[in-house]
DNA sequence: CACAATTACGAGGGTCGTAAAAATG
DNA sequence: CATTTTTACGACCCTCGTAATTGTG
């Protein structure tokens, strides 16, 4: 009874056929591959066999690949990157599965939005990258974030955003000062927003006067793969409850 | 000492894993590749390990893919795919190494070539087919062929070309007629080439009188690859040394 | 209770490494 | 005579199959 099935090739045979391929002799690549001539020439041998095909020219003294051998190596070389990348593809999709990407333009969303993330989901890794919108909705759509917010509805295919509040440019005057005795009171205005506040406490001795002008304020928008609405069901309801 | 190098992946357990997709269940699995399910569900094990990443979600009593799992058999049946690709054009190779395809526009070329061909090159087998120019230059680039006899030079990139005689159209003529009877001996003319006539021996109680208009006679061309030169050297000095 | 997956255990095959042989430049 | 490939041989690991176990619908 045969130990395998209908393919008998290996990979790990492929391997040393590419070895012998970089190396030239057999013991240059056995010793590459760790390990004796002896098993390195069966091997060569075998894949023959398995093949039905010569792949080297063989003088006692001698062993060089022949046309079929140099293909059979190329091909095979290709093949061992193939099952690389197999792998690879695999874990980066597991370790995708067991973390939510988020970018933003801005560090203020990210405040309350990471920790409830991880708390929404845990076992899972949150992972939060500042960008710009360009590279976030490339990212997105690349699979490098789950989630990304950014200062307007995003308008892509399979791309779904909700409104996550907004952020307002606040000045920042001392406590005891008349709104009208601002501009003899200092050269130096301090500024900061309203979720900055929020965050911080107010600032010591000061009071916030959010700017209401158009374009000093933004208003933040989180995005996410429409075929991932559900799995980030739980994170969605929590933005959608957020007061901006 | 483990048994194997770097690479652990094994296109077997591979194999498994896409007749597990296939089947839904490690006993239909198991039925289909020939093994039991213990080995079967092994084997599934044992490629978790080597990828580091769980493919399956398990019950007691059911055992399915998950995402990972998904894409590491999708991947894993396009590798097998590779691979047995890559054994099929190794043979293919080889067997082009082995043998020499002829084509021709016409078969008397070939009457005096594929013999010639076959005792110049012992071991070779030489295969000869009669197709259309168009065809036959697609195929002497794609490699079915390794020359072929045109009814003139080609020019194409890489391929080169030897002047191969030619062929003229004769009537045959009854011996015993005058030329000038012609036109009343009969109401059927016979048609031959002067080829024919070398080849088969003359026509008896016949003369073969070949016609000189031009069109109603053929130069033949024999065309190959560039790189093809060396290997095919013998056979072109048999051409360039073949009385047209 | 039929079915599916897992664990236990012994048997067999394949590959490995060491050592010796053969051949070449 | 150093280098390279091949053959011989014994050992070990790995996978396999059979049989028994556990858990489910």
């Amino acid at each position: 009874m045969p130990k395998r099935g209908a393919y008998m090739l290996e990979l790990y045979d492929l391997e040393k056929l590419a070895a012998f391929r970089r190396c030239g002799t057999l013991v240059a690549a056995a010793q590459e591959l760790r390990i004796s001539q002896p098993a390195l020439s069966r091997a060569m041998r075998k894949l023959e066999d398995e093949m039905g095909v010569e792949l080297f020219t063989r003088s006692k003294n001698r062993m060089e690949l022949n046309e079929n051998g140099v293909l059979a190596a190329e091909l095979a070389e290709k093949l061992l990157g193939d099952a690389d990348s197999l792998v690879r593809r695999v874990r980066a999709l597991d370790r995708s599965r067991r973390t939510i990407g988020v970018g933003s333009v801005a560090p203020a969303p990210l405040w309350d939005l990471a920790p409830a993330l991880s708390s929404l989901y845990p076992g899972m890794a949150i992972t939060t990258e500042l960008s710009d919108t360009q590279t976030l909705l490339a990212g997105l759509q690349a699979g490098t974030y789950s989630l990304v917010v950014l200062t307007g509805p995003p308008d892509a295919p399979g791309i779904e955003s909700v409104p996550f509040g907004g952020e307002r440019l606040c000045f920042l005057l001392p406590a005891n000062y008349a709104f009208g005795e601002l501009l003899r009171a200092s050269s130096l205005p301090a500024f900061t927003t309203d979720r900055v506040q929020r965050r911080s406490g107010a600032t010591e001795g000061r009071v916030a006067v959010p700017i209401t002008d158009p374009g000093m304020s933004v208003d933040y928008f989180a995005a996410y793969r429409t075929a991932d609405r559900r799995r980030l069901a739980a994170a969605l309801k929590f933005i959608e409850g957020y007061a901006g």
